[in-house]
DNA sequence: ATAAGTGCAAACGTTTTGCCCTAGC
DNA sequence: GCTAGGGCAAAACGTTTGCACTTAT
């Protein structure tokens, strides 16, 4: 992976930010200090950085994709009303989860989504039969 | 909401399937039964379905968006291969979470993402304070 | 020198919408 | 009869891609 400018500085500043920014909330940070630089470079950027483990993709299927520059484990709360996404915390021996939840993030908790990746029993047995799987959409978040 | 022919096909043919179709998927299984059906009419059903809290959408599922005709508390785990999507049983006295991931789902389990849904503190207050607030996207999943 | 990366514009697939008509209440 | 809901086609939307050019290595 080249250390080009587009990508430093997309990078920095996705993680000078805690709004988990859509790709082209991004952008228009960007383009003010590479006013040149196109949305295409910034899609394919946050592609390859989060396949790569360096941020984090915050997928919905049909609406906006958003990202983290945070990869480090912790949780997210999305407002219902207006769509922003906050970070919570993972628990720790000095923060409790539920407390965190109830109290500090302000928030009024309606629900929570759990989701697992993984490879299914049909594509495990198709890769160490060895012929690969066409990947259908992505890696695992 | 009113009791029509395609309202009551759609929900039939979703709640037989354990696979968490999308909108198009489903389409061409209601197609069978209604062939005059419109792939509109299937989306505003979902979504309209998932409002009423009937169903539920699979924001997280890949590109395309997924629904469950199964509306009661469980899991879901998805093949970062193939895109398919299981359910997991949520924890009961009978059943362990984790047990359940680590043997019958056949999985071998990479990630788990946890996503909360609430109203955050500047839409409690817009909301308390009369003005309703132009809702940017969703409900809760 | 070479291949990864970029900019541009056009293409793509999914979802939403406006319009007028249909049918449930 | 009134209105939510449907069908159709077109638009909107976020994202991806092909191509020729640039630039980091």
């Amino acid at each position: 992976m080249r250390n080009t400018v587009q990508r430093r500085v997309i990078l920095d500043e996705l993680r000078q930010l805690t709004t988990h920014p859509t790709a082209d909330e991004l952008y228009e940070l960007v383009r003010r200090r590479i006013p040149a630089i196109s949305l295409a470079t910034v899609y394919r950027n946050l592609e390859l950085l989060s396949e790569e483990g360096v941020i984090r993709r915050l997928w919905r299927a049909g609406t906006r994709r958003r990202y983290d520059g945070d990869a480090r484990d912790h949780y997210h709360i999305r407002c219902t009303s207006c769509g922003r996404v906050d970070d919570i915390p993972a628990s720790t021996p000095g923060t409790r989860l539920f407390g965190y939840l109830l109290k500090p993030s302000g928030y009024e908790v309606a629900a929570c989504y759990v989701e697992f990746t993984g490879v299914c029993p049909a594509c495990r047995a198709r890769r160490s039969g060895g012929a690969p799987v066409a990947a259908s959409s992505s890696s695992a978040p």
